[in-house]
DNA sequence: TAGCATAATGCAAACGTTTACATAAACAGA
DNA sequence: TCTGTTTATGTAAACGTTTGCATTATGCTA
């Protein structure tokens, strides 16, 4: 068994190599190790096999993606690696990638357009199979990618331009829905929204849903103040909006934060003016990412099973991969993954 | 101005089309291209540029990589993106790279062999230009590539086996120093440690050098109770190991994490047993993530400057691609680079 | 036995680059 | 005018794959 290999070292294997020690083509090298759909004698499987084994081969990606025009690789660009919730989400599409065969390339736009295009253009070049967008922004490039048949798929925020590229994520107008109810059963008569920019289909859509549900219930409600700016920092933003809540004579039952983020930022900024959540002030926010139950159980939120996003990633890429043809808008817009979100309640 | 340009939609440009379009050859256009070291007239140049510009011409790595038999993309081996300190290196070190002309491609290991030799054997498919491990475990994969001439870089836990690939990251030894230093000022006797596994470099110097400095301080202080086990889920054992501590008789001045998510798995131990942190019980721990200061106010840390770590591993990976013939163990130990860390004390 | 389908494999082109080498043009020195 | 040198550019090979087509061997039908 103990074979001399090993001393090649730098030169990798190639069909060549294997071809020439198993004493057959490259091309039937290349059919065997492909699995390709004709038929080869089960004796010259097993040679190739023993010699693609011997010299540890393994196809160089570089050569086939030459030849077929395309990678194994799927690019995800998030929006921000620090944010917990979309590194959760990002290691879990990882792991559904990987478990089919692909290698995912993560890149962090930090929710800038021009960072954004620079990563489209590089991935264009490295002929990557398709992108996940992990929360994207209008920009030029994806203008351009929308037309260029390389999939797409939108997390957790829908295409900002109304476009046929299927959604992966949580029902927000729904979930915003969950938490007005719950406000309502609680009673609770004085709500302050936190929120980031507001352009975009997440927030806005969390925020209607639960406007909306509140306004159906009527009752002697006061009107919703809300607070936060556009920005990137969510916590920065919390953390000013909490400020410029407490500086308002009445102190409200809850406060609604759009995202975690958020409601780290005017956690600090409460804690800090000496009020105790959820004691003084309860605080419910959206994404409900991995390390709340452990260090944020003053936090109740509303829980995106980022777990299962890997899978659904998976489900609806290789739907659009196995149909390439069914590009009309009803098609993909019928393969939005709406996964199931659900409301926490802590402290 | 107007060009009649992307109609060509899915045939990207070549050095073909440009050539054929700037009236040159092929080698002249990839020349230009890349800035080789030869003289060309300036006329040609503003030609080819010209052409490129019309026709959104780049580079398509596929050919680059087959013959250059490398590419620009660095591979980052991460244990676990769920760790928000790993995560944000993750983005440092992104930052740098792409800031350099490279790109990031992110894996996570689990911190688990098998899969950490899967994507290794991957990388080198892929043909990247060098792999940067966060946090590696030893693995057969790994012995191999340390011969085979593909650059390493080992951030935050040196490698497992003692090999002259360099190291970024802080003086643990030092922090763990500090950290009693810190300890035998406030005069605190009854001190306990809550630690994973500790066969690696980063939690065994971390340990050691606490320890060493409590010893040579000598004084009347209680045997430092360990508590803690081997594992992947920091979270989980720190949960345990504090359970395991508040079974016993005596609560400690203060406790001592190896690691933030240690001490997320402990605080919420401890919370649910009534006590209050730090009020109670002090905690202490390594890493300092990002989100600490928002939500964590109760934990003091040893900071890691994440946010310098890419540059350092820049540093030292230029460094090692530029004198690729400096493989002697001493210049390239020579070649770590120990970032400053600072004890950050809140509550 | 000739003719022909079928099965198994080989041959060679193509993918887009980079780069060693060849060539052409221009010019200087004699 | 011829030779030699410099400068700018072109030619063609190579990198490792995949795959349409050609080829050979085998078995079957008439």
């Amino acid at each position: 068994m103990k074979t001399s290999r090993s001393y090649g070292k730098h030169s990798h294997a190639t069909l060549a190599s294997v071809a020439k020690r198993a004493g057959v083509s490259i091309a039937t090298v290349s059919r065997v190790v492909n699995g390709a759909p004709v038929k080869i004698a089960a004796q010259t499987v097993l040679a190739v096999r023993k010699a693609v084994a011997d010299l540890d081969y393994r196809p160089q990606s570089a050569g086939r993606a030459l030849r077929k025009g395309t990678t194994q690789i799927i690019a995800v660009l998030a929006a921000n690696l620090g944010n917990p919730t979309m590194a959760a989400i990002a290691s879990s599409i990882e792991h559904a990638l990987r478990q089919n065969g692909y290698v995912m390339l993560l890149c962090d736009t930090h929710e800038q357009a021009d960072i954004q295009d620079e990563y489209l253009r590089e991935m264009e070049a490295l002929r990557v199979r398709a992108v996940i967008m992990v929360v994207a922004v209008p920009s030029p490039k994806l203008d351009e990618f929308r037309q260029a048949g390389i999939p797409l798929v939108f997390v957790n925020r829908r295409d900002p331009v109304r476009s046929p590229f299927p959604y992966v994520g949580i029902d927000n107008a729904a979930a915003g829905r969950d938490v007005a109810d719950y406000c309502l059963a609680k009673g609770w008569r004085d709500i302050a929204v936190i929120h980031a920019s507001l352009v975009y289909s997440a927030g806005r859509e969390r925020l209607q849903g639960f406007l909306e549900r509140l306004q159906q219930a009527g009752g002697d409600m006061r009107p919703v103040r809300q607070f936060g700016s556009a920005g990137l920092d969510h916590l920065r933003i919390g953390e000013q909006a909490m400020q410029e809540l407490l500086a308002q004579q009445m102190r409200p039952d809850a406060v609604i934060c759009l995202s975690d983020l958020l409601a780290y930022g005017a956690y600090k900024q409460a804690s800090g003016a000496g009020l105790a959540i959820p004691r003084d002030l309860t605080m419910i926010s959206f994404d409900d990412g991995p390390l709340n139950q452990w260090i944020a159980q003053w936090l109740s939120a509303v829980r995106i099973p980022y777990e299962l996003i890997g899978n659904a990633v998976i489900s609806v890429l290789t739907a659009m991969l196995e149909n390439p043809q069914d590009k009309t808008p009803r098609a993909q817009a019928a393969m939005d993954k709406i996964i199931p979100h659900q409301l926490i309640i802590r402290g």
